[in-house]
DNA sequence: TGTACATCAGTGAACGCGCGTTCACTGATGTAC
DNA sequence: TGTACATCAGTGAACGCGCGTTCACTGATGTAC
């Protein structure tokens, strides 16, 4: 049952979109070829007339994530311009994203497995990174510095950190504790950072 | 061949002290029985004479992990009890951390996979993480403010996060930047604490 | 202390299962005239 | 524009392989007398 170019390129679309989404619920090795393209309402078969490997989805899938969670993040500098940071913080270090893996921050939901990975995985993290440090450097109004980005790489670190943190614990009180600390934490390096 | 019980509890902490290992290196998933029992000098079959099933050893494992983590941050502090936050900085934002993935931190190495594992797992992360905390509130004198914990949080989730950053990037200068911009960082913080 | 027997840690093969990957086949799409 | 044929995205079954788990067996250890 051959389908149309157009067809076929949006089902391409639709695996990576689904792709991104169930690798950062399940991580790489948690879900199979089978169940990747049942969620995009296809089967297994049709797989290697898309992709090279498992791997080469990979690679896709993660580049995929990072470019849809630094839309979310330009997104919220927009939707509160006069205090751009804040709003990130908002969504970022929030209950909500604690709960929602597969929509939420790939680098929290796929940095233990990345380290591990092919550095063409690696490429697509570092590019993903990069963007997010752009967009944090726009936010504390600060590009020169003597280390270029540090504080933008220290908010960085200490978000992804408290998320990570936020995840592993049963204890909702120490959970939260991480998210508020971390909140104080960035509020303090911006307050530097514009002093 | 039956062995010695003296001999069979050692040949379980072994396998439980290899996995601990094993397990940061490949992930829970990324390891089968026979590898982490082939570590241990035993065969498979062994196995289920020691523990219930992976996941049994997963637990024991990172428990484990987290244990020989926190002892390593005590033995940092006893080696330079003038300045231990900065003997735990030496070598905890380091590059040969960062290469070490099978000796070091297990929040790094094992972090989002287990924001998927059980709660049985979850609780080993949730004590070792109290147990870095209180070493990190002993090391900035501060046991008493209005979030207790709040700076200790700060630190440990800028120190993974800077860690987890610096595993993901190929780039070995950006690498270097995420662990001197959290070292700074955490300086930061405890020239706050201690004022 | 010495002997006879029960226990059980460890061995190695087997089990069913799901994995990533391959392949013969289908039939609508795209192309040539 | 209409017809004939080649293309190829998708199907579904099959491949070999390694996984977690089970099991009959071994033989040194531990125990009872």
């Amino acid at each position: 049952m051959r389908v149309s170019r157009v067809q076929a390129a949006e089902n391409r679309e639709t695996v990576i979109d689904v792709a991104s989404r169930l690798f950062r619920e399940h991580g790489f090795n948690g879900i199979g070829l089978k169940d990747l393209m049942k969620g995009a309402g296809l089967t297994q078969g049709a797989f290697y007339k898309q992709f090279a490997s498992k791997e080469d989805l990979a690679i896709q899938a993660t580049k995929r994530a990072l470019e849809s969670a630094s839309a979310r993040w330009t997104d919220a500098v927009q939707a509160k311009p006069e205090e751009p940071l804040g709003a990130v913080m908002d969504f970022y270090l929030s209950s909500g994203h604690r709960e929602e893996r597969m929509d939420g921050c790939p680098i929290v939901a796929l940095g233990s497995d990345a380290a591990r990975q092919s550095s063409d995985i690696k490429a697509a993290f570092e590019a993903g990174i990069k963007s997010h440090l752009d967009v944090l450097n726009h936010m504390i109004g600060e590009t020169t510095e003597e280390r270029p980005n540090s504080k933008a790489m220290a908010i960085l670190a200490t978000m992804i950190g408290a998320m990570t943190l936020s995840r592993v614990v049963n204890d909702p009180e120490l959970a939260q504790g991480f998210l508020d600390s971390a909140a104080e934490q960035v509020r303090a390096i911006q307050a530097r950072a514009s002093a």
